[in-house]
RNA sequence: GGGCUCGUGGUCUAGCUGGUUAUGACGUCGCCUUGACAUGGCGGAGGUCCCCGGUUCGAAUCCGGGCGGGCCCA
């Protein structure tokens, strides 16, 4: 051991309780000092090691974790640790992301005060003390469930080595021409006073007021045309009315002008038929603008775009009288207007899904602002190849991202009327408006305080002003991949890492976070951004229902963590699938403590077999071993034969991050195999020294803990340090080596089932007798035809069961009495197909069942004629099972069949019932 | 309204490239102290595999149509 004397101490001070069980909270304390102080975890850029690099989400900084971040933080650790293990240089980021308006917000609340009315940097000054204790908090939290995320390789995308960075992205887009600022409608939030991107925006069912008001024909005055509005106020900009050209009612005024109610515009009509003949009254009028359905018809005919509500939600000077009016007061003024000069005909309740803020749910109007845009509806397809270039888990996710990127319509709006994110590094000429960028050298720069890289604007000489807007946040998370591998910063780490090996994240920011880091990824990089990418799902709430601080159902994994600690919780995560939603099921937890405590207390009962032997002496055992599998017992095959599957079946699922079948496969064998069986059956040999039953005993003692290493990270390193530190290498669990399947073959194993199959029996005849299972019995019989194949488990099955003496018997006494034929659907289906309702009608039949059943024993094959006209037919051994049953003759004895094994009791004295 | 996805004993879940009797956990009932674990072991009860139709000798599994939940979008 190289553990310190201290810590030593500290083990037999806090292993064991009063009650001989042991207390997690401290054990994984322990676990967790010793990885901090040893380094385990960390990403070593010299490494000749192959690496695996994950493109870590950065935790947002605007609270704690809740139990869906806990769950999804410890899938991707998962894959970390796993790959650890198969011997890679995993880089595996403890990051933040700490830009943007979910903080600010906070920050107003937490103060009570108002962004727009608070000095710029004091402001940010309160987001980042705000942030940074949340990151402190955050980073602890990480640390007691365990995550073996690197500091070594830590950033936040506020600091400014990572601004820089996003600003330099911006620089080099703009040179390649991806940049512009242009006035374009935008999504605008009246209320935060900024532009939003379109996956900003979410929408809401509500109930507004449908207005039917009178236009008058310009020619004929007398020709009234009622018009349905959810939209009055807009009236000032109202350019055009539509009618279907197939709606005879409006015939004659296609072509024509109408004039507007109180503004007394002259309007033109025109006939499309994307008009609703049956909502409203089936006339449109188009404002420019009130949602996006006028901004097709604004593309359509080439309407110019006049802007009736400014940056604030009040009405311009296109509005009359009503100019200045905040927009709910101008549409109360209007109504009472139009209702006052007799040109309102009805209101009725109208259903209306309306966009809003996705931050504070105001209703989101389209306004003409001059905004920063990244050129990206050139790349649909490119984007599109590109993903087809990356592996996907689960695959059907992918399907997502197309959609998304086929119904795109506009360009990314990239800036931001916001204090607490990148600043955009451009002046702007005060003149003539020309952008002024900084050099790349001169990055992360603030042009808020800084100076521009020249003096006066080099197109006219006018003054130059930096510019106050910031970024889009996720300019920001969407260089993680260009970030992580040191893009910029080091040409021959970037030549090795680019692109990552694995982007993990959750299915409602594909269209976000996905999608633009392909975008930036192809543009900056020339590449995809990584390998793969694995999908989680939603944790809901233990009801199924999404978690909602305002539901109270939101669960907090820091009282689970307190209750059951961190391995039983990551157990819970291991039994989530990947892109999937689950809710939070507090009994996997249980289920985890209970099989953190098993694995505890099978460790202390194996390394009985070992934990007296010196390390050499062990060594030497095991290699004797390896060469002569004739020191194995059949008991001992047959585990090591099943571990060999185990090995295979949980590798083969963690390759492919299933990690719920992974831990499944293991904890099973460990449990229902190992625990239940092998164990009762070694247990009168454990300590005798047997050279197969020690190398046996290791070999799956310290398996099983590695193959759970990498989801029970702390009992599995407590087994390591406790049984198997003082014979293996490596100082921790996680960097040692995954288990290789040892090589067995099936002819011993199977002999060793049999032996486990004999003395389940037996115990199971003792339980339903109410016999304890460790209570002596009298002689038992092994009657079976290949007897001698039994003969090296004899001792197993006696001591394990109890029994005064076992021996194996040829009796001519048994006889095998064929009771039927059972038809063995995989293999006759195929062949017979339309026939098989007649062939299993023969097979039933209790006469001529058993005459074929009998006829295939004796000559392997049997030919009938099913009787359905078709003929007869001939079957193989493969294509029936000949069911039978074992008669023993003349003895009063229990007899209990296994196989072709009967086990026959002797003065076996069951209780009565 | 569209795309994706899920719907299996009281609860949660596996199976879903079709094959007789549907997996496991929790709960429940009965029994057993067995050399590490009673937070253990053995056994029992409990299921129209959401509904309807189709393909097939055969459907939880494939196809079509409903109904319901979730996510994303309009």
């Amino acid at each position: 051991m190289t553990m310190t004397g201290t810590a030593n101490e500290e083990l037999d001070t806090t292993r064991e309780t009063a009650e001989g069980g042991f207390e997690i909270h401290s054990m994984e304390k322990r676990w967790q000092d010793f990885w901090d102080r040893e380094g385990i975890y960390r990403f070593d850029p010299s490494s000749k090691k192959p690496p695996f690099t994950i493109d870590n989400p950065p935790r947002y900084a605007s609270g704690p974790l809740h139990a869906g971040h806990a769950v999804h933080y410890t899938h991707i650790d998962f894959v970390a640790r796993y790959k650890r293990m198969r011997g890679f240089n995993v880089m595996f980021p403890l990051c933040f992301d700490v830009n943007g308006m979910p903080i600010e917000v906070k920050v107003e609340k937490e103060y009570n005060i108002k962004m727009r009315e608070y000095d710029r940097h004091e402001f940010i000054k309160l987001c980042k003390e705000f942030a940074n204790g949340n990151i402190s908090e955050m980073t602890r939290q990480f640390r007691i469930f365990g995550e073996s995320m690197d500091p070594s390789v830590y950033y936040q995308t506020d600091a400014k080595y990572y601004r820089r960075l996003t600003q330099i992205s911006f620089i080099r887009m703009f040179g390649m021409g991806r940049i512009y600022k242009a006035n374009h409608p935008v999504n605008w939030c009246p209320r935060c006073g900024t532009a939003l991107a379109e996956s900003e925006v979410e929408y809401q069912d509500n109930i507004t007021k449908l207005n039917t008001i009178h236009f008058t024909q310009a020619d004929d005055p007398c020709r009234k045309v009622a018009i349905a509005t959810t939209r009055p106020e807009l009236l000032c900009t109202c350019q055009l009315v539509a009618v279907h050209p197939d709606d005879r009612r409006y015939m004659d005024i296609v072509g024509r002008e109408l004039v507007t109610p109180i503004f007394d515009r002259k309007v033109p009509v025109v006939a499309d038929d994307a008009v609703q003949k049956d909502y409203g009254t089936g006339v449109v009028m188009i404002c420019t603008i009130g949602d996006k359905e006028d901004l097709r018809w604004v593309f359509k005919y080439g309407l110019r775009l006049e802007k009736g509500i400014d940056e604030h939600g009040r009405m311009t000077e296109l509005a009359g009288i009503y100019s200045g009016l905040e927009l709910k007061e101008a549409r109360k003024r209007i109504i009472k207007d139009l209702s006052a000069s007799g040109k309102l005909i009805k209101q009725e309740d109208n259903p209306q899904n309306v966009g809003t803020c996705w931050r504070c749910h105001t209703a989101i109007e389209y306004l003409q602002v001059p905004q920063w845009f990244m050129k990206i509806l050139d790349m649909k397809e490119e984007v599109l190849n590109a993903a087809d270039r990356v592996e996907w888990f689960p695959e059907f996710m992918k399907v997502r991202l197309r959609e998304w990127v086929n119904s795109l319509t506009w360009d990314w709006v990239i800036s931001r009327q916001r204090y607490f994110a990148t600043p955009i590094p451009v002046w702007e000429c005060t003149k003539c408006g020309a952008p002024v960028l900084a050099n790349e050298e001169d990055c992360y720069v603030d042009p808020t305080i800084d100076s521009p890289p020249v003096k006066k604007c080099p197109r006219c000489g006018g003054k130059l002003k930096g510019s106050e807007e910031v970024f889009d946040t996720w300019m920001d998370s969407s260089i993680t991949p260009l970030y992580n591998s040191f893009w910029v910063r080091d040409g021959s780490q970037f030549e090795k890492l680019y692109p990552m090996s694995l982007r993990p994240q959750s299915h409602d920011i594909i269209r976000t976070w996905a999608f633009y880091s392909i975008v930036r990824g192809l543009k900056l990089a020339d590449d995809i951004p990584w390998k793969t990418i694995m999908m989680g799902g939603f944790i809901l709430a233990p009801d199924g229902t999404p978690m909602h601080a305002s539901k109270g159902n939101a669960v907090d994994p820091l009282e689970y963590h307190r209750e059951y600690g961190a391995d039983p919780i990551r157990y819970y995560a291991a039994t989530c699938t990947l892109g999937k939603d689950h809710p939070f099921r507090i009994n996997d937890v249980r289920r985890g403590s209970q099989i953190v405590r098993k694995l505890y207390n099978i460790e202390r009962l194996l390394s009985q077999a070992f934990k007296e032997l010196r390390p050499k002496e062990l060594i030497a055992i095991m290699e004797k071993v390896r060469s002569d599998r004739s020191l194995i017992l059949p008991v001992d095959k047959w585990v090591l034969n099943r571990f060999s599957q185990i090995v295979d079946e949980a590798t083969e699922a963690a390759d492919t991050y299933q990690f719920d079948k992974s831990v499944k496969a293991v904890v099973d064998f460990m449990w229902l195999e190992v625990a239940d069986h092998y164990l009762e059956m070694i247990k009168h040999r454990l300590r005798e020294g047997d050279m197969g039953t020690i190398y046996t005993a290791y070999t799956i003692g310290i398996g099983i803990p590695k193959l759970l290493a990498p989801f029970l990270p702390h009992i599995t390193e407590d087994v390591y340090q406790e049984h198997y530190r003082a014979f293996e290498g490596a100082r921790s669990i996680h960097i040692s080596e995954w288990p290789k399947p040892p090589t067995i073959g099936d002819a011993g194993a199977k002999i060793g089932l049999l032996a486990v199959d004999i003395v389940a029996a037996v115990r199971r005849f003792k339980s339903d007798n109410k016999i304890a299972l460790g209570a002596p019995i009298g002689p038992v019989r092994l009657i079976t035809k290949e007897h001698q194949r039994l003969a090296p488990s004899l001792e197993d099955i006696r001591g394990t069961i109890k029994a005064s003496e076992v021996t194996l018997e040829r009796s001519e006494d048994l006889t095998e009495e064929v009771t039927g034929l059972r038809p063995i659907f995989k293999e006759l289906g195929p062949k017979y197909r339309d026939r098989m309702k007649a062939i299993v009608e023969v097979f039933n039949d209790p006469v001529k069942g058993v005459e074929l059943a009998q006829a295939l024993t004796i000559d392997g094959n049997i030919s009938f004629d099913p009787g359905d006209g078709l003929g007869e037919i001939t079957l193989g051994p493969n294509m029936a099972e000949v069911e039978s049953k074992w008669v023993f003759q003349g003895r009063d004895v229990r007899y209990l069949p296994v196989g072709d094994v009967i086990v026959v009791l002797e003065s076996v004295q069951p209780h009565s019932p």
